[in-house]
DNA sequence: TATAATAGAACACACATAGAACATTAGGGG
DNA sequence: CCCCTAATGTTCTATGTGTGTTCTATTATA
């Protein structure tokens, strides 16, 4: 298990990495074969078994449903959802982003990220382009923070305030005013459990 | 293992070291020969097997798999050295510590991690118990936020203002004031890359 | 003189490949 | 249900070559 590769191996490891989601199927050795330039598939059988030995591929016990890589998630990505920005819906990103996030700064349960826009949360040190990390439920207790959606329409991040008939959120910066809603109108995507920034 | 290495050995290993992953496989003794500008693979080979004695590079027990450097621990882990508050000594923790920094968080330069204390910082968003992440070097550019020591002894968080004859340390804190000092007194323990909080 | 570094030749064998034969499974038709 | 076939995975042998290894001789350096 886990023993180093060889080049070929590392090369045809790289290869399925790249090219393996081109496949309909889970490609078969044949189909491999073609794709490598190779013509035998007996040679590609015993790369392949190196690859199951090393843990890389899953075992391919005579069954036939090609070869498909084990993919490993990696426990310290998390997915970058997008842009916050108050008052405006999450901006998504055109395609799927991921960031590593320390232990520290995650929960266990489910969790994403978000970037922010604007300086709504200036005060309470989070700056215009900042990383947060969200973790993802519905309810919040008074004084968290929290990515709330409002009207169903508008996303923003803002210290929360649950008082009976209406709910009030407070941005931190003295220039803006606490908004108050009825509780119907504002639904939470989530709570803030961590933030980061880069300086370069 | 261990030994000291000659000046060729070093020479090689550096060269390991900075342009190793230059390749796209871990290099052969044919490819290193090319690239050092040797033309013997045989002599390269008696260099190579005494860095392996030496412990820096993974035997290769007749296999052909290239020249490997070993591997250094958890590429994404870096090691806290402890708190830092305005005007005190960097407190050591007591036992070596490490935390996951996100590579968005750091430089290709060696980093650590430091824990904040105190306000100094905070109007810049940086609080009391974050965690931030210092390149080490000696200079820094005007306007970048660094660890300094002051005469020697007291560490601080602060942006700095270089002029000729002074320097200036400027706390992000309305009700703190800038420091002066002759250069001097101030070395330069590192600039801020990375910040990061955790709100649990 | 001793040590380090290099060139160059010769060698052994791990690795990659081709090719053929065999094994196993899925699916379909009798 | 059984048998056939096609498709696919598995095992084997043979072969060529790249690659690590070892050796000797030569030169440079201190």
């Amino acid at each position: 298990m886990n023993r180093s590769l060889t080049r070929r191996q590392q090369e045809i490891y790289d290869f399925l990495s790249q090219h393996g989601s081109e496949f309909e199927h889970p490609p078969t050795l044949d189909e491999l074969c073609n794709a490598l330039g190779l013509s035998s598939k007996g040679s590609l059988h015993k790369q392949i078994q190196a690859l199951v030995d090393a843990g890389l591929v899953e075992p391919m016990n005579n069954q036939r449903r090609g070869v498909r890589l084990i993919q490993e998630e990696d426990h310290t990505a998390l997915p970058v959802l997008g842009y916050i920005a108050a008052g405006h819906p999450i901006e998504a990103i055109e395609q799927r982003e991921t960031i590593q996030v320390p232990e520290l700064l995650r929960t266990a349960r489910p969790c994403y990220v978000l970037q922010v826009r604007g300086d709504s949360m200036i005060e309470d040190g989070i700056l215009d382009g900042d990383h947060i990390v969200i973790e993802q439920r519905e309810q919040a207790r008074n004084g968290e923070i929290v990515v709330a959606l409002i009207d169903g329409s508008d996303a923003t991040l803002k210290r929360i305030e649950q008082r009976p008939g209406e709910v009030i959120l407070h941005p931190a910066n003295s220039q803006m005013s606490p908004m108050r809603f009825s509780p119907d109108q504002v639904s939470i995507q989530g709570v803030l459990v961590g933030q980061m920034r880069s300086y370069h």
